[in-house]
DNA sequence: CTGAAAGCGCTTACAG
DNA sequence: CTGAAAGCGCTTACAG
């Protein structure tokens, strides 16, 4: 392991130079910064993390907070983060709070606030506004993916937009009889997504003047499973079935899709279905839903921190709103007879 | 920010005693102990762990190197390994290598060997002996999750066996015309895996003295699109039907189950179907086959390393072969008419 | 443009 | 059991 005293030997200057002409900071004339790189390369080095970052305050990685990592969304999201950091010569350091509150404060406490991280990107997880106070008060910039923070910016689609855009997508097809699928209580996880998404539904059903029907709700848990479930009591009666059914999820829709099918219905022939995500598998099924772009969230969230950590550079820190679109395959169409 | 000399100064110790009764290392007197940790408490103190690192030249950081992330058994794998690694007072830093050779190296040489980690979990990766090389003479130790890596401690389970038992499954139902679906050469990955599974499969019929019918093997990615595809193909031809067809994983045999019915045929009563993994959604879909447990294969590297890292604990080091285990739901049966 | 030197915040022989 | 001091390997004012 050469360290800095060697190149500079090699190279014949101090280490001072050594150290401005690896890292660009400060001048050093061409010629030195050749013969030091040359110097650098000869010998294999690289520089100590630790010490540069003890020296600097600063160690060129973000921590990753994350309640499910074996989640299409979630590590979608880690996926696109990644990529971004590495650009930027950032490392990502994970931390899966999946568990309890106890383990959580053992995380904050031992590897956050260890200096580990120069920045923190939290994955639809309510932080305690302490958890902030502390993180921002240690001036590490944070930013939100999936939900509000307190005080704190935060990227997430506009659900209850999406929401209305997949029901309207049903209404405009003639369909008047609309179930949804949402989350239940468990799942509300800290962001209300799912109650801003049967907003979304029940706005646009308002809209067209037609009455929410609370017996047109069912709960589930955003899993394939659940939706299966949650599918077969909403469409297992002739009498009250509704002719379209909008998932708050594409896990649930596709669960959607399967019961129909187990129960003899044809899908779009006697019912549509929607979802929200475009999941991986929602082509593959046929799945007519709204796209989320959750690795371009990810990136964007590794923007945003770039900027705060380096004010020099200037990009436009672009700002637009996280894109989502309909998408229209085969699960859905104008209800039989309308 | 408090540092370690404002616990010192409180505490009324020196700052070397302040490190010994926190890190454990060293005697300290019961008394002075409590005293330092009051104090730290006090102060809100936590180590910095660059300057820890530094001095003591060990990072409390594992790095993990992975190809994908949003796979069921990659993320269960990191997950386990996180749990773990959480639980020893580590980090775990994710190095997502999906790219070029070119990405790899960069991470490589700026990342890994930065003195950033402490050891390397490389799943599903055939890191080069040059890679391999650097690392252990950096003395970082290595374990590998899901194939051979050259003179490197590796966790696997027995692909040729878990493909053996999963086929003589169905030859002890009954089945004598069994399908195959395996990998192209696309994922084959670093690690022979889906050779290693077609062997398995051949070994069994062998045993059972039934030739290995090359058109009763179809390629596929390993995909559930994919085992869609390739289960069309074989199950489309009514004539050359195979009675069960054996998938070298779960979200293949779950394409293949849909395929199944798309041709109208009733699993199991047409056609049997077996997967690998015991993946989230094989339950639901009512899938025999042969559990692996990622997570615990994860999980298990942290420990090999932790015993490499930390000679002296006393750990028995079991190193007993990884979990496998045969698990029957209602996607297999006796074949029709046998 | 370059160097000498202090300093980042710990840990750990070395003494006592 | 405890402390003074060197050292981990860089970076960056401060001078020149």
């Amino acid at each position: 392991m050469p360290g800095i005293n060697e190149v500079a030997l090699l190279a014949g200057v101090s280490t001072a130079t050594v150290s401005r002409a690896l890292s660009g900071n400060g001048h050093v004339s061409d010629t030195t910064k050749s013969r030091v790189k040359a110097a650098a390369f000869e010998l294999g080095y690289v520089v100590s993390s630790n010490a540069s970052s003890l020296a600097t305050g600063r160690t060129k990685n973000i921590g990753v907070v994350i309640p499910f990592l074996n989640r299409w969304f979630f590590s979608s999201v880690v996926e696109g983060a990644e990529q971004s950091l590495l650009s930027h010569g950032y490392d990502l350091t994970l931390y899966n709070l999946s568990g309890s509150g106890d383990e959580r404060r053992s995380v904050f406490e031992h590897f956050l606030l260890r200096k580990r991280v120069d920045a923190v990107i939290a994955v639809s997880l309510e932080l305690t506004a302490s958890e902030v106070g502390s993180l921002l008060d240690m001036n590490k910039p944070i930013v939100g993916v999936g939900g509000p923070l307190p005080g704190v910016q935060t990227l997430s689609i506009d659900d209850v937009r999406v929401a209305r855009l997949a029901t309207e997508h049903l209404l405009s097809l003639g369909h008047r009889s609309i179930g949804h699928i949402g989350g239940n209580d468990d799942v509300e996880l800290d962001f209300h997504l799912p109650t801003n998404r049967r907003v979304g539904y029940e706005a646009a059903l308002g809209a067209n003047g037609i009455p929410a029907d609370p017996a047109l709700f069912a709960e589930a848990d955003f899993t394939l499973q659940g939706g299966y479930r949650a599918a077969t009591r909403l469409l297992g009666n002739p009498r009250t079935r509704p002719t379209a059914v909008f998932a708050a999820s594409d896990e649930m829709a596709i669960g959607t899709i399967l019961a129909a099918r187990d129960l003899g219905l044809s899908v779009p022939g006697d019912v549509s279905v929607i979802g929200i995500d475009d999941h991986e598998l929602a082509e593959f099924f046929g799945l007519s839903t709204v796209a989320q772009y959750p690795a371009e969230q990810g990136r964007r969230a590794v923007e945003i921190l770039m900027d705060q950590l380096h004010p020099a550079r200037r990009t436009p820190a672009e700002n637009f709103p996280l894109r989502f679109e309909l998408i229209v395959r085969s699960s859905t169409a104008a209800p039989r007879r309308s």
